[in-house]
DNA sequence: CATGAATGAGCGTTCATTCAT
DNA sequence: GATGAATGAACGCTCATTCAT
């Protein structure tokens, strides 16, 4: 997997499957055994990067704060796996466009964020998200983080300015 | 160009160049007479795309208005030309994030949109976006663009909902 | 023909037919209109090269003359027209490995070498080649003449020198 | 290697890779496992081919011998060679005036040629090669030497008269 | 006769996948 | 289970040749 991940980075996902074979450390033919195929592997990855990125935003989340803080530590955490993780996070991107991911398998990342999910439903609720459907309220902000993130990680000078004005817009959509 | 819209959106770009000139009623040896590779298509292809969203979103813009109706009437531009051109708006996507499309090209299509981007720029000035690099405050807006045209194709029946609610946010952001 | 030369040179005999037309300004169909295809384009410039070739090494060949000085003035026509046309001769080199070149072009050129070949039997007759076949006799000095031209072209401040030694070893086979 | 030398006999250089892999039993693919590209196999066959020639050449050289008899030697081996590998004659004909054939290869061909190399050298300080320069010199006795062999191959009646009436031109010329 | 766009067969090369060892 | 050579379908691109204008 996180061979898979290095080469998807240089590579695109168009990089042979012999290449991440190598990368891994083993054989072209091993690959096969782990995975069915190329577009197994490639679904696997996703749904992994995908858990994991959603395990990471809510890590640690303080329980009865206040709503804000509640939102900026979720917000901080999201931020912080991108710039820690951003290997993971442009193969993601490209796993997320391509049409070798099956329905199935974006449902199944869909369930693995329900917490995240969740979460974001509490957030809808109470501002000018409200009249947003579930799912429209979500990927608003979602589009508002990724956007953040590209930025914090294309000019990692302005990093923190970028993660405060991230979530000043989030805030005012939620609120 | 029309054909190669059709065939990006329904096998992506992997698609042989030979589906392409089929789709087109040519020839497989006859589209390579038109562009120099599968690459330069592409590339050609996105920046008529490009140019096309953004002449569509630009369309009757109101001189002296209300500012508010003024951002009102670009976003219904831009909405009203990606629930016409579905189509248009999937390959875009598809080529915007492939490696096909040169860092040239890229800027081409950037150039197009210039107008697009000083309006964007004056609305950056006003709001929470205030303390945003320009670039930053463009992505945010085009994001939220994107994602509220992403509903508005795939709920049409919520279509309006979906456009007013992510109105809704963009003024919340820049005001 | 002199386009078809000067691009065989350049690029070899795989050279596309349409570059042949572009350099003698004409059109890629209409080169259709003067050769029925590619190989009889290149079999009629076999053709016109090797008649080219012997006639420039008759070129005023003295009557009466003492023999030495006959063969020397044919070897001097030769290399002459060699060296005066290094275009022609590495075309003529090309099309003379090639398998475009049909049998009976090969024939045909052989007819119009008549004369030059009735003087290579002369000089069969009175030396070492005495036992050589008609045809092998010829071979070799047509061997040793284009052995000679290569260098003379090749490393042309030594011309002189590479000419009259090669015709020290024509003479001493002939006598 | 032998699968090319033979299609390359049949078919010319132009033939397809395809037609070669099917000759050696392999399938169109595998061709590629073991040379890099066609231009790849033909630039190691014609080494080999190269190399091959020269080693038959000189094969049981004998040292202390009359210098006539041991040129005749180094004459009978070579064309030995020739009439018992035809194909490999014809072959690297044909790959000698391929512009496919690297410069590097050339230089590599010529230096497994040496010894070979340094025996013509030796041949030409005695006669009339001797005002000739080192590479003209084995340029004429190789261009002796090769159209000896063609007609040794293609008259196979007459091979032996053919073999010592060249080696016949050869001694004039280096004596 | 000249033009040049159109044709489509053909080729070199790649690579996901298989399978004998 | 691991290996890596072998497979062969598939693709982008070229170019000799045709033919409507």
């Amino acid at each position: 997997m996180k061979a898979a991940t290095r080469v998807i980075v240089t590579q695109g996902l168009s990089a042979p499957t012999a290449t991440i074979a190598q990368e891994a450390g083993i054989s072209n033919g091993s690959l096969f055994t782990y995975f069915e195929s190329k577009a197994d592997l490639f679904n696997q990855l996703y749904l992994e990067l995908k858990a994991g990125m959603a395990s990471a935003a809510l890590q640690g989340f303080p329980a009865g704060d206040d709503f804000r803080k509640q939102v900026f530590q979720l917000w901080s955490n999201w931020m912080e796996w991108a710039t820690s993780n951003p290997e993971k996070r442009r193969a993601l991107a490209q796993l997320g466009v391509s049409d070798e991911i099956t329905p199935a398998t974006r449902a199944a990342a869909h369930k693995t964020m329900a917490s995240l999910a969740d979460l974001m439903e509490q957030m809808r609720t109470s501002g000018s998200l409200r009249n947003a459907s579930k799912g429209f309220a979500a990927a608003i902000m979602s589009s508002l983080a990724e956007t953040t993130m590209d930025f914090m990680i294309h000019d990692p000078a302005n990093a923190k300015k970028h993660c405060k004005v991230g979530f000043e817009i989030l805030w005012r959509a939620i609120t």
